[in-house]
This record gives structure tokens, sequence and C-alpha cells, in this order.
DNA sequence: GCCGCCTATCGCTGGATGTGATTGCCGCCT
DNA sequence: AGGCGGCAATCACATCCAGCGATAGGCGGC
């Protein structure tokens, strides 16, 4: 049994059929016939129900599955450790929350593309729900999110403490004001966003009832949705400032409790850190002092 | 790169050299070196410095090194739980302390050998330490151990609590005789045992000085040396009256506190669960509950 | 300078791997 | 019912590469 036996393997099981897997794998069916054949032998096992529509995996074959996934993913792995002599180059994919983008990586991803030209830099944002699904499927090598986070497989190390401030229009005075308005519209980036949760938290605890959402894709489109007077938002309070102009929102402090959150960088805890990472992240935790919060 | 590829790599990098290497792997000189430089070809990376007496690492073979091993140990488990089809059968190697294997693993394992004769049980007992380094080296399948365990490669299980008592001759009849006592020999199971830090714990939190040590290899010769006058010892209470004999030795009552451990049983989180270790688990669960404390 | 131990290289061979054609099975459509 | 399409199994054949044995060449110790 090696690891082409098994990527075969889990192209049929993938596939459901030998004539898809061999399309897929560059070659012919009897190739991949005897090659499962071969398998089978080997393992004194049937691996394939075989009907008239294609294959299905037995229990054996399913048993075997994962275990073609991770060999292949290891050996994928194995190469790049090679490759890395500790000179950041190659693909870099991390995941960021928005925010934690605009807030902080900015200046980070400008200082590092200077300094490792050879490496292509990929970064994808959303919630940290779907970013931390993306790093368990390791198609992302870490991302910055939203704390706490448990999970076995990954390793957080906490970067930053935001600290969380409630935004509304300048004609909002207090958060008493706020608290008691009708029909308070909450303006959030997207469904699954951590902040989103948080700022429900905070208004149901005051008894806000009746909320309406806005969702916007953008931080600005918020920004400019709060300022117009049309609801309130929760975003870092350092957002305000160095990104976007004083004024044009209020901004309003909350009790630390509910106002301060862990920006976490988590990664598997089975990957291989590449150099590409490493450098990253040794470059963000000495971000400049002039995005830290007041 | 493939399987066979790294098995080459990884006896090389063993043993130093390409003629031990084809010895060891049953093949010839010249077909290990043809591999490993397909092997470097193929990742286009030096692996091996060559010298006059064999072949060492370089900083690229090192790296890949990890990977050789873990994908080796990642087929061998495949072929595993392919074959494992439910019904427990094959090998079952699993630890214990010394004292968790007299008082309760004993009917298990009858009761086990009876149940499921395909299965060739290995027990093996050793200190928490010992037993905790063979699971993570695979060399196990899982342990019963002294709490409390903490190692993210490490899923623990609470199995049993135990009740620690101090064993002392007849003549000590209180603990503060004990306390009293000058030249206090206490007689342990060996260097490493869980239960001796602990003794030593108590007995130094008493203001208990200048203590001597005896180490004997079976609970049996603890036991007697115990009865014999020679010293005192702490081992679970149970074990008095199911196993050995009453009145032999006085037993003390510790305190709630000192007295209460956790044995846990720890497998490696990322290895595979047999169907005979599943089935040894399930039958532990129900010990019988004659072997349980007061 | 020779010997022992090591790796590199070469030509050869056999078996494993891949190919293309054919057969036979099953379900679906006509 | 019969034909058709999609599928896996099988076979004979081609190809290729892993493994073999022999030899060359480098290095250090005696």
């Amino acid at each position: 049994m090696d690891a082409s036996d098994l990527r075969v393997f889990a192209a049929v099981a993938r596939l459901g059929g030998m004539n898809r897997a061999a399309a897929e794998l560059n070659t012919v069916q009897s190739n991949v016939t005897a090659r499962i054949r071969h398998l089978e032998d080997l393992l004194k096992a049937t691996l394939f129900e075989r009907h008239s529509r294609g294959v299905a995996l037995t229990a054996a074959g399913r048993r075997l599955l994962p275990y073609a996934e991770r060999v292949a993913q290891l050996l994928d792995e194995a190469r790049r450790a090679v490759r890395d002599d500790g000179r950041p180059k190659g693909e870099l994919a991390i995941g960021s929350l928005e925010t934690t983008a605009a807030l902080r990586l900015t200046p980070v991803l400008t200082a590092y593309a200077r300094a490792w030209p050879e490496v292509d830099v990929a970064l994808r944002t959303g919630t940290t729900q779907e970013l931390i699904h993306e790093v368990l499927a390791r198609r992302l090598e870490g991302a910055f999110v939203c704390g706490p986070v448990e999970h076995p497989d990954l390793e957080e190390t906490m970067v930053y403490r935001e600290e969380l401030a409630l935004l509304t229009p300048p004609s909002m005075r207090s958060l008493d004001q706020v608290f008691a308005a009708r029909d308070l519209k909450i303006v959030v980036l997207r469904a699954g966003c951590s902040y989103r949760q948080r700022l429900e938290e905070i208004l149901v605890r005051r008894g806000v009832v009746g909320l309406r959402r806005l969702e916007f894709g953008t931080l600005e489109a918020i920004f400019g949705c709060v300022a117009a007077g049309l609801g309130v938002t929760l975003l870092p309070r350092a957002l305000i400032g160095p990104v976007w102009g004083k004024g044009r929102v209020r901004v309003h402090q909350l009790p630390a409790k509910e106002g301060r959150v862990a920006t976490l960088f988590v990664r598997r805890r089975d990957a291989f850190v590449s150099s590409a990472l490493d450098a990253f992240l040794e470059l963000a935790r000495r971000s400049p002092p002039r995005a830290a919060p007041a």
C-alpha cells in the first residue's frame, strides 16, 4: 500500500466510479480497476461494492478513506516543509475579521509585502466561524478571529485586545438614549459576525426589544449608515480616528466587561508553520503603536 | 514522492548510511542511492550531505524526517483500521499502574479474555510518566494512569476514583503517631511512582523530616514490608480486603483532599481506536461493584 | 601505498504499471 | 422485448522503472 494507491482509491471513492476516477487521474479505466483490485488484495478486504451505476464504499472502505486523505495532506505538507528553507517565500493564505484587517493588519501587510517580496499573500476575510472552518480544512494557514475559541485541534494565541464601542449618530447623546429608542436599528457586517451577536446581547440585557437589523458588506457602508442616522453599530473603538474621521458618529464607551474583546490568531495544531507565516506573526506582534487603543 | 520513498529515506537517515539502510531494507546499495537521488530531484532539494563515513541529514532532510515517520505510522494505522471490522481481534497493548491493575483490572482482564478470545492482550505496568510516554510513542493504545494529566495530544477519561490510605504496621495506632515517628521509612513501588510523590508531600506538610525510602518492585513485597514493621506506604484503600488479608497492616484514613485521586484512561487523540480497545473500555466501565471502595 | 568503507554510476532484466480492445452486466428508454 | 448507454472486469500487449550486480572513485586509517 502506498501513497499513489491511496490517491487512486480516494479519487474513486470521491467520484463514485472508476471511469470518472480514471478521467480525473488522466489514465484509463482498466488501470484504475487493476490498482483497486491490487489494493484490495493487499489489504485482504473489499473496499467497494460494485453496482451498475458505479461503485460505493464498503464499511472497510469507509474506514480507509480518512487515512487516504490524511496521507495526501501530509505528503503535500512535507513537500512544502522541505522547500521552506527559512526564508519566507511561496504562498501565504491567512484569514482575518474585516475589522481586524482594517484596524491592525493594513500596516502589517504593507510592511510584510515590502520585507518579503517573494511571498504571495492572500488575505481572506470572514466571520469567526467561517474562518475557523477554513483553518480546520487547511485552506488557510491561520486566521485572526474573535475570542474566545476552544477547539482541540487549534492553537490560539492572543494578539490584540480590542475595546468595542457603540457607534451612534451624533444626535444620540447618551447610552440611555440609545436603549430607550423605539425601533432601534442595528447595522452589522453580515449574519454571522461576532460583534453582531455581542451587540444584540448588550441591547437585550438593557431591555431593548423589537430590534431591526441592517446588513452591509463593508465597514465603510456601515459607518456611513450610522453617520446618516439610520442605526447603531458595535465596532472596535480604535477604528474611529485612525481609519475614519471623527465627529461624524458619536462614540459611546461601554463597561469594560462588555466592551473588551480579544483578537486571537488561530492555526491548526498539527499543521506546518511556514517561514512565511512565522515572519508574518513576527511583524504582527510588533504592530505599530499608533494603532493601539487609547 | 511516495510512501516507499519515504521509508527508504527514513532508514538512511536513521542508520546514517546507504549501505546500512540497504541491508536493513533487504535491497542493494545502488538501489538506495538511486531512490534517494530520485527523491532529491523530485523535491529539488539536497536531503543528505555525503561524506566518507556515510551520510548526514541536511536542514531540508531534517525537515522531511518527521513527515516520513508520520506517513509510515499513518499507513500502518490505516491497515489496522481496514482490517478491524468491529469484532475485536488482533493485538491490544495497554498500560496500567500496578495498583490499578491489581485492584480494578484483574476481573476485567479475565472477563475480556473469555469474551474475546481472538484478542492477544498485552498489559504493561509502569509509572504514570512512563506510561504516558509509551502512549505518546504509540507503543501502547492507551493506559490507566494517575490524574491529573494535561497534554494536548492526549484524551483523558476519568474511569475510577480511588481513596488512598496510609498503611502502617499495626503498632502505629494513629496518624499523629506516624507523623511523630523519627527516621520514618516510606516504602514505594519505584522511583517515579505517582503515589510516592503524594506520600512525600503529605508527610512534608506535616513537618516530617529525614525520610528514608525503600523501593520494592511488587505490591506484595511492599505490603509484606509494611506488615513486618519496616515502614509505611500510601496505596488505594480498596486494595486491603479484596486483594490482601485485613489485619496485618493498619489502615489510616486521610482527609478527602489528600486521599482522593482519580484514575484516568489516556490515549492519543489522533490514534485509531481499535474495536479491541473499545470493547475493553466497555467492560472496564462496568467494572464489578465488589471492587468499588467502601 | 594499500586496504576498508563509503557513495556514484552504468547496463541489464523482470515485474509492476499503464494501454486499448473486448466482454458482460444492469437499468433505462423506446 | 429489444436496443442502447454507462459501467466494471479481463486480457494481451507495450512501456517503464525499480532493483540488481559490477565497477569506479573518494576518503581516512593502518
